[in-house]
DNA sequence: GCCAACGTTGGC
DNA sequence: GCCAACGTTGGC
């Protein structure tokens, strides 16, 4: 099984979102490098929910990758924000996974815990000037960051 | 192929 | 709302 982190903001579509949803189509990722992550990945890969663009930046819940990437609709949609006039019907330039709720986590474990570990001094996520949605977390990674989980909502003062 | 302009991301 | 970082676009 592969791992991954994947973002969203909470005011377009939060964990609670996709609690109530069960399975989401994840459109909309329009960067080439978080794409070919979409392609790699398969079913039954794990996925944390981490929430952006919002007042406490952090990874939030589980998910999995409940079917590979297929070509993401929203491209051929004149009508959608996500419409990419330069993609193809015969070959589409962006796709999509299909992802399903796991659960949410206790407490939200923020960007801020995050930052700093040495843990977690590979993870794309807390590298400066990082904008990928979608990016890959090894299974050290993953233990670690949900380990946190049990260690209570402390928060660095700044 | 260079690179300036522009748009987007996302923390703060 | 600001703005640094970074990706994309398009003129040349």
């Amino acid at each position: 099984m592969q791992r991954w982190l994947m973002k969203t903001e909470p005011g377009a579509f939060s964990i609670a979102d996709l609690a109530r949803k069960r399975r989401e189509p994840w459109d909309g990722v329009r960067n080439y490098q978080a794409r070919n992550y979409l392609r790699a990945m398969r079913k039954g890969d794990g996925v944390l929910v981490y929430h952006s663009n919002c007042a406490v930046p952090g990874v939030v819940g589980i998910a999995k990758v409940a079917r590979a990437a297929y070509p993401d609709p929203t491209q051929f949609d004149p009508k959608h924000v996500h419409f990419d006039p330069a993609s193809r019907r015969d070959d589409p330039r962006w796709s999509l996974v299909d992802i399903a709720y796991v659960r949410t986590l206790k407490r939200n474990i923020a960007l801020d815990e995050l930052k700093g570990r040495p843990e977690l001094a590979g993870l794309a996520l807390i590298q400066r000037g990082n904008r990928l949605s979608v990016l890959p977390v090894s299974a050290a990674q993953w233990d670690f960051i949900l380990g946190l989980e049990r260690g209570g909502a402390h928060h660095e003062s700044r």
